[in-house]
DNA sequence: ATCTATAGTATCGACTCGATACATTAAATA
DNA sequence: TATTTAATGTATCGAGTCGATACTATAGAT
C-alpha cells in the first residue's frame, strides 16, 4: 500500500516539526495547540476569525478552543471583540506580540536547514505534490477546505481592481482575497 | 519563502490526519502518543525496542514514555522483557492483540479517499519528495535516522541470502534487514 | 410569544509531557 | 577490588490538552 508509506513520512515530519515546535514555544509559555490556533488567526479573512471557525479549522471541540483562546488572550497575543450586528459571536484580532511571536516561531530551522539540501526544483514539486494531496483529500472527505478568497466559488470580479465576495456581498480588497475563508468553496 | 509553504502544508494534512486517529483511538480508550509508540514497535528490530529507543524515536523525555508504555501494558497491546545480558534494559514485543489494532488503525480512510483521487503517477512523486525531505532534514540536523538495515553503513552481506551488522557482529535475516534501527547510519 | 438553533463559556476527568528525584545495573577508573 | 560515573528505567508533580456535559445569551422561525 502507498497511503500507508505517505502515511508514514507525514507522521514522521511532523513529529519532528512539533517536537521543534514544543521546545521553542514553551520559552514563552504556549503549547503547539496554542499557536496553531495563532497562526490560523494570522491568515484568516474577517468572516473567520470567530471562535467557531478556528473550532472547525483545527477540528477540536468549541469547548477546548474557548480554553485554547482564553489562555491566548491572558497572554496578550490575541484580542476578542463582540460583534456589534450579531451579539453572540465574537471576533478575534492578533496583537502586534501575536504577530511578532508568530513570525519568529514559524520558521522552522529543521525544515529549513533539510530543504536548503534540496534543489529548489524538488522542493517546489514537493509543495504541488502536497497541495494537491490536500485538496484531494479534503475534497474526497467533504471537508471545509479553508481556502484563498480568489480560489473560491463565490468569488467575483466586478472590474479588474474591484473584488466582490457572492456570499456576503461585501467588497474584498486585494489583501482579502489571499486571506483563508470558513466559507471557502473551490472552484 | 517556499519552506513556510512545505510547513503550512504539513502542517494541515498531519492535524487531518492526528484527529481522524484521535478519534478512531477513543473507542479503544488509546491516544495518538500511545499509537505512535505501538506503530514503531510493529517495525523495529530487536536493537531498538526498548524504552530508551522509543524516547528517542518520538523525541520525548524518557519519563513521558515511561508512561505511555505503562498504559499499553496495562491494555495488553505490548509486553515487557527484561534483557539477560543488560538488566538495566526492557525489551518491548508487540502482542497479537497489539498487532491487530496497528493493522486496524492504521490504514487512514481520509489519506486512501483522497489518494485514491490521485493518480498512481503523483502518489509515487509525493512519497519520493517526502522520503528525500524527511532524509535532508535527518542529515542536515544531525538527527538519527531510524532508517531499515539494508541501508545501514554497517549492514554487511557475506553470502548473497547471509546478512551481517557491522556492529553488533550478529547475523541478520531477511526480514530483520526491512526493520528500522536506532543505530542506522546512512550509507 | 414561544420554540429552536447557534455562539460561546464553565467545569470535570482522564491523559500528556517536561522536570525532578530516585533505584538499579554496567562500565570506567583509581 | 573498591569507588566513582554513566545509563536505563520508574515514580511523582504540576500545568496544560481535550472530549463531554451542562450552561448562558442572542438570533431566527413558527
Amino acid at each position: 500500500m502507498k497511503t500507508q508509506q505517505t502515511q508514514h513520512y507525514l507522521d514522521r515530519l511532523s513529529n519532528l516539526l512539533r517536537n521543534e515546535n514544543r521546545s521553542k514555544l514553551s520559552l514563552h509559555g504556549l503549547q503547539p495547540v496554542q499557536f496553531d490556533a495563532l497562526q490560523y488567526l494570522m491568515v484568516c479573512n474577517r468572516y473567520s476569525d470567530t471562535p467557531m471557525a478556528v473550532t472547525e479549522f483545527l477540528g477540536q471541540t468549541k469547548g477546548t478552543v474557548s480554553q485554547t483562546l482564553k489562555v491566548l488572550e491572558k497572554k496578550g497575543f490575541v484580542k476578542k471583540t463582540t460583534d456589534q450586528k450579531d451579539k453572540r459571536v465574537v471576533h478575534l484580532s492578533v496583537t502586534p506580540e501575536g504577530s511578532k511571536l508568530s513570525e519568529q516561531i514559524l520558521a522552522s530551522e529543521l525544515l529549513q536547514k533539510g530543504a536548503a539540501l534540496m534543489s529548489d526544483h524538488k522542493l517546489e514539486a514537493l509543495n504541488t505534490s502536497l497541495e494537491l494531496l490536500l485538496n484531494k483529500l479534503q475534497l474526497a472527505n467533504q471537508l471545509k477546505t479553508f481556502g484563498q478568497c480568489h480560489s473560491c466559488r463565490h468569488h467575483t470580479k466586478v472590474t479588474p481592481d474591484g473584488l466582490l465576495c457572492g456570499l456576503t456581498h461585501e467588497r474584498l480588497s486585494t489583501r482579502d482575497a489571499t486571506l483563508i475563508c470558513r466559507e471557502h468553496h473551490p472552484l
